[in-house]
Formats: structure tokens, C-alpha cells, sequence
DNA sequence: CTTAGGG
DNA sequence: CCCTAAG
């Protein structure tokens, strides 16, 4: 299981074959002409199954090629680079434009047990950009600026007023990531307002590595290098990042890619022993900076917890979870692949259900630090209730509810996307009441104890569930789960997630390449990890947004003084708003009058139909945009 | 289904 | 965040 070899994938590539004789010649099928390349960096199992690098691998390999750095960054990425590389390969705009519309494939990883030991390369069929290479955007909204990674939010770049009101103060605020100052506690603080979420990874390199790539990445990186010097994350060439003219793409990834391929503190296990199918259904975007919060959740739980072998429901209902995005793109792959391939229960169960959506999902390939690594595909719940059928099919069968239970049981399964975390908790209880000690898709809160606490027996997880339900208004340190009381007496979730900076950040920066209304591209671009959010709450969020960026932001610099419940919005992000917001002729009438727009010229230059540049600098800090129109 | 807007 | 109307 030691060869580490490098896989050439394609996206036009059927599975048709079931991976049975797949070979390179493949490759050179008329599909893959217009098919960009991508390889992938995988060691090759005992077994001959491909098993994504890991972090230590791909050091090796990029000592290796050393000579060649910049190529390798890309190379061993294991996805996120795979645009960038594809846009060079296939150098067609064209391809970009269909891209762009979303149309990515799965990535789907398999390999034919039986020809495995000799061959080196397998065929990927891979993800592609999803979004306007700044080559070739000629969508014309956003221009290169909003490249890659969009430079104008600047955390921290007005460093004086920044660290009073963040219960943690952003040491990183100097242009330097000082992360290292911080205790394992402040860490987890920061961790948790980043994210959202909680960790209990001790690991002080990983706890560093990710938030810095969380902050940096998601806003702030665009044509920014970041190398890593000793224990701290520099910023390389600040200068450089005035540098928006030119087409930043591959200096950003190269800079994105350095922290990926230098950090040693990300040695991820990859031990994953019921790896036969990779499923890559997230919509891959070349730009470094997109699901990264997944992509965090993802080393989080394979990397510092380790990979634990899920149990069967744990991958029955991950599996189910989210898969909505992915239906179109797993089908094809769930209608080719062949049983033979997978081992595991989950596969024999997915292959039941497989009839209608070919909803098969059983680990999905992700990158952390630069390397792919198999977990099981995890997501959010989604936030769709049950089919009101079905609730209404309990409401008339209350007697009956074993039956009814297993009837949405049934549905929920044949159906994609079960009721999940926001299904009413009047369902909640009628389940829990129920004589049925063993429904399979029960509400929300068991689930996501479930999840918790996989190894958990249903009864308790019953106990569990019945107990928070006592609590009027509970939270689970997780996922900040809130249950609300009901008219009807009982408990109703409020289907409520804070949102976090990243969030934030993906939203703003969505909305900068693709302009404020375009929610479901949004969507599906930036937050196609995070299910729960819908392109309703996207548009939502921005309202607020707006609100809060016109509101108070002009009087007090620094973090606009919020309440304590919510994390603050770093007065940066607010200024893109504002930015975007006039960009977008969002702007509120009364304000509309150019005292926000300090250092900005007119407006009218972007709106101007050529093809230009504006810049705003903003103060002290180094902070620019370009907006091309 | 997506978007916009009011609640 | 929810709901609804409208495209």
C-alpha cells in the first residue's frame, strides 16, 4: 500500500465500464478531448484499491519534484486545485462558460480489483471548475478581482480597532498570523466563531493551520502568498496583492497551495478501510477559498479524531443527507457501479436504494491540507421538512403508528432527502411516543445525537432525545440546536444556525462574483457543502447584511458593536458589503450620497459598460478591489 | 424551482 | 427564519 502514484482523471469519463477495464487508453477517447486532465495523488492499497494521498505523501512527492514546486502544489491537491489545472489544460473558454453553469460531475474514484497491482493510473473522472476562471469570466459581473479569492476583505487590516469587541482578538491582524500566541482555549474560541462549531482537537498546529486557512482563504488571499515560517503563517508580498491586474489565479493557488503542501502539523490517517468508492459530488471550484469549512470538518474528523469506522446507520444517514445537489451527478455513477465493488452494508443498502435517485453515497473524497483523503460523506442535516404527506399520513394513523412509521420510513427512503433536523417536533414526539422502538428516520435531535455519539443504542438515544426535549429552549453545544416551544404544547425546533464568519465571508464573496440575487448559483457554489443553508437564507442573510453594513458601520470603525449572542462582523466585511451593495445598486437611497463611499470613486466607472477597474483603498490597510464590469 | 419581499 | 407570491 505504499505507491504513491499519480492519477489522471477526467470528467467526460463514463463509468459505464463499471471500472472493469478501464484503462488510460481511455484517456485519449474522443470525450476527453475537451475533458480537462487532473491528477490526482493516491497510494495504492495492498488490495489494489486507491486510496487518496495523505498529507505526508504528498511531502514526499513534492520533495520529489521539488524542481518543479509550483506544479506540484497542484498536482497534489486532490481537488481543489484540479480547476486551476483543468483551466490550463483545457484553456477553453467555452468549457468554462458550462462549467460555470454547474455543470460539474462527480468525482468518482473506483478501481477494478482485479488489474489494480500493475497499473499506476487510473482513470478519474473529476470535478471541474465550477465557477469563472477569472481568464476567462465573461460574465462579466465580477472581474478579476473578485478572482480567486477576492482580496478586499482584510481581516484585520485596520489592526487598532479590530480586537475589542471579538471575544477573541484576531492576533493575526498585522499582517501576520501571530495564531501561535494564542492558548489551545483561544484557539477553540476563535475555532468556534470561524466555524461555528465546536472542536476538541488539541492539536495546536491543526487548530492554527485551520482557522488561518479559514480566515485567510475565505476572504483575504487573493493574490497573497502564505508561507509558513518556523510556527507562524506569513503572509508573503504584501505589495503583491496590489497586484489585482493581473490574473491572480495561479499565484493564489500557488500561495493557497504553499500552506497545503508545507504544513507538516496535517498528517491525516488515511485508514479507511472501506474505501471502494470515492464519490466527489460537490461541485469543485478551482479557487481554493470554497468549502473550506467543509473541507475543515472533514480533517476534523478524519484527521484529529481519526477515522473511526462509521456504523451503519451513521453512513445510512449521512449518505441520505444532502445528497439533493448531488443526485444528478451521482446517478450515473450509482447506475454503473457495480456491486462488486463495494463491500460494505451501506453499499448493499444504497444499492436498494438506488432505484429512484440513485442516492449512493458512501464516502465522498475530500482535500484537507492538500491531500485527498476518503471520509464518509458528511453533511449537515437538511432543513426540509417531511413530505406533508407523510405528516398528514401520521396525523391520520395515530394508532397506527408502527405502521406509519414504517411507511415513512419507506418514503423517506425510496424519497431523497429525509425529513431531517427540521422536521416539526410534534413529529419528534409522535415518533418518540410511539410504540416503534426502532424507526430509522426518527426527527432531527436523535440524529443529530446520533451523530454525536454513533455507537449509541437507539433506547438511549430515545432517553437522550426525550430529555432535551424537556429543556423549553436547549442547545447542543454542536449545532447550536434551539427548541422552541409550540402553540400546540409541544417542541418545536427553531430552525435556526448562526452563522459564522466563514459563512459570512462565502456569502460575501458569492455574491461578489456572482452578484446579489443570484442565489441558488451562489448556492450551489459556495455553499454546496453546507446544506443547510438554502439560497433563501443566502438572500436573507445578505438583507441582513446590508442592514447591518449601512447601519452603524460608518459611525464606529472596527467591529460594529453587536449584541453578544452573535459573532461580530469584522467591519471589513461590512465595507464589501457597502462595496457590493453599491455595485449592485443596493445601496438605500438615503445613503446612497457618496458619504460611505469614502475612498471609492463613482460608482459610474463600474457601471460603465467597459471593461474597468476600481479600486478602493481603504486607509491604512492595504485594500483593494477591482471590479470589472 | 428561483427570487423577492413581508412577516 | 418562515411563508408566499410571482416569474
Amino acid at each position: 500500500m505504499e505507491t504513491v502514484v499519480g492519477v489522471v482523471g477526467s470528467d467526460e469519463e463514463k463509468i459505464e465500464e463499471t471500472g472493469v477495464n478501464r484503462n488510460s487508453s481511455a484517456l485519449y477517447s474522443p470525450k476527453q478531448i475537451a475533458s480537462p486532465v487532473v491528477y490526482k495523488l493516491v497510494r495504492v492499497e495492498v488490495d489494489g484499491r486507491l486510496v487518496p494521498a495523505t498529507d505526508d505523501e504528498v511531502m514526499k512527492v513534492e520533495d520529489f519534484l521539488e524542481h518543479d514546486k509550483t506544479e506540484m502544489c497542484v498536482i497534489a491537491d486532490t481537488g481543489q486545485s484540479v480547476g486551476c489545472i483543468s483551466l490550463e489544460r483545457s484553456s477553453s473558454g467555452k468549457l468554462q462558460l458550462e462549467c460555470s453553469k454547474g455543470g460539474s460531475q462527480s468525482d468518482n474514484m473506483k478501481t477494478d480489483p482485479g488489474k489494480l497491482n500493475a497499473r499506476v493510473e487510473e482513470i478519474v473522472p473529476s470535478s471541474v471548475p465550477s465557477l469563472d476562471d477569472n481568464h476567462n469570466n465573461l460574465s462579466g459581473t465580477v472581474g478579476e478581482c473578485s478572482g480567486p479569492l477576492d482580496g478586499p476583505i482584510e481581516i484585520g487590516s485596520s489592526a487598532s480597532s479590530v480586537c475589542t469587541s471579538l471575544r477573541l482578538d484576531f492576533s493575526m491582524l498585522q499582517g501576520e498570523l501571530c495564531l501561535d500566541k494564542l492558548s489551545i482555549r483561544e484557539l477553540h474560541e476563535l475555532f468556534r466563531v470561524t466555524f461555528g462549531r465546536e472542536t476538541t482537537v488539541k492539536d495546536k498546529q491543526w487548530l492554527k493551520r485551520r482557522i488561518a486557512m479559514g480566515l485567510t482563504n475565505s476572504c483575504d488571499v487573493s493574490t497573497t502568498s502564505f508561507i509558513i515560517k518556523d510556527d507562524r503563517w506569513v503572509k508573503k508580498d504584501e505589495e503583491e496583492s496590489c497586484k489585482i491586474v493581473d490574473p491572480p489565479t495561479k499565484e493564489s493557488t500557488v500561495g493557497a497551495m504553499n500552506i497545503n503542501c508545507n504544513d507538516p502539523s496535517t498528517a491525516q490517517n488515511n485508514q479507511n478501510e472501506e474505501n471502494h468508492i470515492v464519490s466527489e459530488k460537490r461541485p469543485r471550484d478551482h479557487n481554493v477559498e470554497y468549502d473550506f469549512a467543509n473541507e475543515d470538518l472533514q480533517a476534523e474528523q478524519s484527521g484529529a479524531k481519526r477515522i473511526r469506522k462509521p456504523t451503519r446507520r451513521y453512513i445510512e444517514e449521512l449518505s441520505e443527507v444532502d445528497s439533493r445537489d448531488y443526485n444528478q451527478r451521482m446517478s450515473s455513477a450509482s447506475k454503473n457501479t457495480g456491486l462488486a465493488q463495494m463491500s460494505s452494508k451501506s453499499c448493499v443498502r444504497s444499492d436498494r436504494n438506488s432505484s429512484s435517485e440513485g442516492r449512493r453515497v458512501v464516502t465522498r473524497l475530500d482535500s484537507i491540507g492538500g491531500s485527498g483523503i476518503q471520509v464518509p460523506y458528511v453533511s449537515r442535516v437538511r432543513r426540509s421538512r417531511p413530505r406533508k404527506n407523510i405528516m398528514s399520513l401520521m396525523k391520520f394513523h395515530p394508532a397506527g403508528m408502527d405502521m406509519a412509521a414504517e411507511l415513512v420510513n419507506k418514503a423517506l427512503e425510496v424519497h431523497g432527502p429525509q425529513p431531517d433536523s427540521e422536521s416539526d417536533a410534534s413529529d419528534c414526539v409522535m415518533k418518540s411516543r410511539s410504540a416503534t422502538r426502532r424507526i430509522r428516520q426518527p426527527c432531527i435531535a436523535e440524529r443529530e445525537k446520533d451523530k454525536q455519539y454513533p455507537v449509541m443504542g437507539i433506547t438511549e438515544l430515545e432517553q437522550d432525545l426525550t430529555a432535551k426535549q424537556a429543556d423549553s429552549c436547549s442547545y447542543t453545544s454542536d449545532d447550536n440546536i434551539v427548541t422552541v416551544p409550540t402553540a400546540k404544547g409541544g417542541m418545536r425546533r427553531k430552525h435556526h444556525r448562526a452563522w459564522t464568519l466563514v459563512e459570512v465571508m462565502k456569502l460575501v464573496e458569492g455574491v461578489s462574483r456572482c452578484g446579489a440575487g443570484r442565489w441558488s448559483e451562489i448556492k450551489r457554489l459556495a455553499f454546496a457543502s453546507y446544506s443547510y443553508r438554502t439560497s433563501v437564507d443566502l438572500k436573507d442573510k445578505w438583507r441582513n447584511l446590508l442592514k447591518a453594513s449601512f447601519a452603524q458601520a460608518p459611525v464606529d470603525e472596527g467591529f460594529n458593536s453587536r449584541k453578544h449572542g452573535s459573532a461580530p462582523i469584522p467591519e471589513q466585511i461590512l465595507v464589501r458589503v457597502r462595496e457590493l451593495a453599491e455595485l449592485n445598486a443596493q445601496v438605500p437611497p438615503n445613503l446612497s450620497s457618496g458619504k460611505l463611499t469614502v475612498g471609492t470613486r463613482s460608482v459610474q466607472d463600474a457601471s460603465s459598460g467597459v471593461t474597468q477597474m476600481f479600486m478602493i483603498l481603504k486607509e491604512t490597510s492595504f485594500f483593494f478591489m477591482v471590479h470589472l464590469k
